[in-house]
DNA sequence: CTATTATTTAGCTTATTAGCTAAATAGATT
DNA sequence: AATCTATTTAGCTAATAAGCTAAATAATAG
């Protein structure tokens, strides 16, 4: 369960072109990285990328890149796992269904509430 | 239907702790505010405040406060209304169900994409 | 028309963030 | 061991954001 620290590192980090930028490519597999083959294929999936291949798609130095991916693995919206001496990065699924959860439930127990007052106040 | 750019004005909206607590507090209503007695009741929900009252909240001076509300309905997360001298503020609820709906979408591609590419790579 | 209440705008200061280059670290390859 | 590749850390600068007070604006009330 996501607390309010959580959620306000998440929007931030979201809140960022470059890294909003960063994140979208990560779900439309737009970046392509060399997938060592002496591991099975499946190990690794096909959206999984690493750092240099993400910062290429960028006119921003890689250690720039790097800090954002920081950022964005702090607020737990990405996973970055270490194979040889490359490092690839997934988007974290079971956090965005997390947010996603977030946002229905806000918005369902709002309309609950008007339901309620509109109940109340209309005599 | 939200834009990129629309999308990371949301999430920097909701990625500082005050203007999240201010909206998070819009849902569970914890603002009071007097509402004008000539003005139907149900002309304004419940969940709606005034900037005073907001700012009351917090130990940051007004003009913060009504800054941080800007930021916020140019985001579109709230909406603010004019009444005779005071200014309503509700949570946009139909921007929240994008949200939401996004995040649902991005999960269930992503999912979709990992079932194909299993497929394709486990023979 | 003056005063009061609610809110915003302007202008300033300080803190944070986003970028850079250079150097350090980690692991793999020769 | 030396080198190459991938990534991070350190230290810096510039831009942005968040706070403040004082003044301006808007509407209502007296």
């Amino acid at each position: 369960m996501l607390n309010m620290e959580d959620k306000i590192k998440i929007f931030k980090a979201l809140g960022n072109e470059t890294r909003f930028k960063i994140f979208k490519t990560l779900f439309t597999g737009g970046y392509a990285c060399s997938i060592d083959e002496s591991k099975p294929k499946d190990d690794i999936i096909a959206q999984a990328t690493c750092v240099t291949s993400i910062a290429e798609q960028f006119d921003f130095a890689l250690p720039t890149i790097s800090r954002h991916l920081k950022e964005m693995k702090d607020a737990k919206i990405i996973t970055m796992t270490k194979n040889k001496n490359k490092i690839y990065i997934e988007p974290n699924i079971e956090i965005m269904k997390e947010i996603a959860g977030c946002f229905t439930t806000l918005v369902k127990e709002y309309e609950d509430g008007v339901i309620f007052q509109f109940d109340n106040t209309k005599k």
